[in-house]
Parts: C-alpha cells; sequence; structure tokens
DNA sequence: AATGGGACCAACCGCGGGAAC
DNA sequence: AGTTCCCGCGGTTGGTCCCAT
C-alpha cells in the first residue's frame, strides 16, 4: 500500500512545530466559517502553511470550543482506569466515554502518570513474584482489572455519562495510591483557554 | 544561585482502513 | 477492479517547566 500524502501538492514550504497565536486564530476563523472536514483543502483555503494533519490534530486536540482542559478529575481516572481495563490502548475510544477529553489527552495522562505508576508496582511484584518485566502492554490490559477485588468508596456521585454506558462492579483497589498524588481540582485554567481565543477571535471580525 | 533530573504536554510520524474517482 | 486520497489512530519524540540537590 502506498499511501503518499502528497499534503499540498509541490508548494513544499510546510510550518512544522508548535502553533503560533495567529495560526490558532486563523484555523478558528476559518472553521467557524466554513466548518470543518477535508482539513488539506482547508489548510490550503485558510492559507495556513500547514499540512491537513496538522490542522485536524490542532483543532481536536486543542481549539475546538467543547475541548476541556484542566485537571483529569478522580473520577474520570477512575473510568480510564477502567476502560482501559477493557480496551486496552484504544484512546480514541476511550476518550469517547469522557466527554470533552481527547485521546491525546488520555494517553498522555496515562503514560505519564498512570502507567508509571503501574510501572512502580509491577516493579515491585517482578522483584518478590518475579514476573516479567518487559510485559509492558500486556500489563496493561491484566494488571488494571484482574484480581483487585476493593470496594472501594470514592464519591461517585457526578460520575458522567460513560459511567451510565458502562458501570463495573469493581476496580482496583489500589486507585487510593493513584489518586494520592495527583492534584484533584476539578480545573486549572492557567492556559490561555479557549475562552480567550474565541473572545480573541469575536474581537477580530469572525472571519472576512 | 546554578545545575541536573524528572514530569508533563503538545506536536509529529507512520500505518491502516475506507471512500471516491 | 484498481489506484489515489483523506481520515483517524496509536506510538514516539521534543520542548518546557518545576523541583531537588
Amino acid at each position: 500500500m502506498d499511501k503518499r500524502p502528497c499534503d499540498s501538492g509541490g508548494d513544499a514550504e510546510v510550518r512544522k512545530g508548535p502553533w503560533t497565536m495567529e495560526e490558532d486564530m486563523i484555523l478558528i476563523n476559518y472553521i467557524a466559517t466554513h466548518g470543518d472536514g477535508v482539513w488539506n483543502t482547508l489548510a490550503r483555503s485558510a492559507g495556513l502553511k500547514r499540512t491537513g494533519k496538522s490542522c485536524r490534530l490542532r483543532w481536536l486536540n486543542y481549539l475546538r470550543p467543547d475541548v476541556r482542559r484542566g485537571n483529569i478529575t478522580p473520577e474520570e481516572q477512575v473510568l480510564i482506569m477502567e476502560l482501559h481495563a477493557m480496551w486496552g490502548n484504544r484512546w480514541s475510544k476511550i476518550a469517547k466515554h469522557l466527554p470533552g477529553r481527547t485521546d491525546n489527552e488520555i494517553k498522555n495522562y496515562w503514560r505519564t502518570r498512570i502507567q508509571k505508576h503501574m510501572n512502580k508496582q509491577g516493579d515491585h511484584q517482578t522483584l518478590s513474584g518475579g514476573q516479567s518485566s518487559e510485559a509492558d502492554h500486556n500489563m496493561d490490559q491484566a494488571s488494571t482489572s484482574q484480581a483487585m477485588p476493593g470496594p472501594h468508596d470514592a464519591d461517585h456521585q457526578h460520575r458522567d455519562a460513560a459511567d451510565q454506558i458502562y458501570s463495573p462492579p469493581s476496580y482496583p483497589e489500589n486507585l487510593d495510591t493513584f489518586s494520592a498524588p495527583f492534584p484533584t481540582e476539578s480545573s486549572n485554567d492557567n492556559v490561555w483557554s479557549m475562552d480567550d481565543l474565541w473572545s480573541l477571535q469575536l474581537l477580530n471580525g469572525d472571519g472576512d
């Protein structure tokens, strides 16, 4: 299968790296006016020197108005672990059950926090039990859900829609350990939020 | 006060599937 | 029926920030 992404023809001069505020504005304005989709065309039409892929990623992971940024709540954390135990690294699938969260964010969260933590625990188990240490992926699927009969007493008061879709009987006891080291404020808002961006966009004249 | 290490986040890359031509 | 293009997904890398020494 030779799938050669022909990007934007031969124009070359494709920008990479971090998006500037100006590029964000262009993309937001363009999508607000014309809608998204057909990303390669969009990128060209909007005058962005980015690949369609890059535009799509930027939009979906960051600029979309409904994207929810900020700390993962303990509830979300639990949900992520449960869903990951069921589906493994199907991040997009997991993300669908976490409204406003992107697969990229969940993936990052998993890798940087949960998996690391589990590795530590796995390490301990390896030291004592002698399990395979390179079971990186396997560990994901197995260790999360198995043999952890802990009637965890967290406040499941506002579990969102995902809980209705999937309501597991129990989840790992070590969630206690997981939730402890993480800050649990709902949102930091220290990033210049989409509100800012969208209001800027409006100030800018909403397109042409 | 400076340096090093670790953690986290954003973005890019490659691959595979599906749709359109 | 075959080829090309676009979309979406998962994995990986690079950059930045924060904390500890």
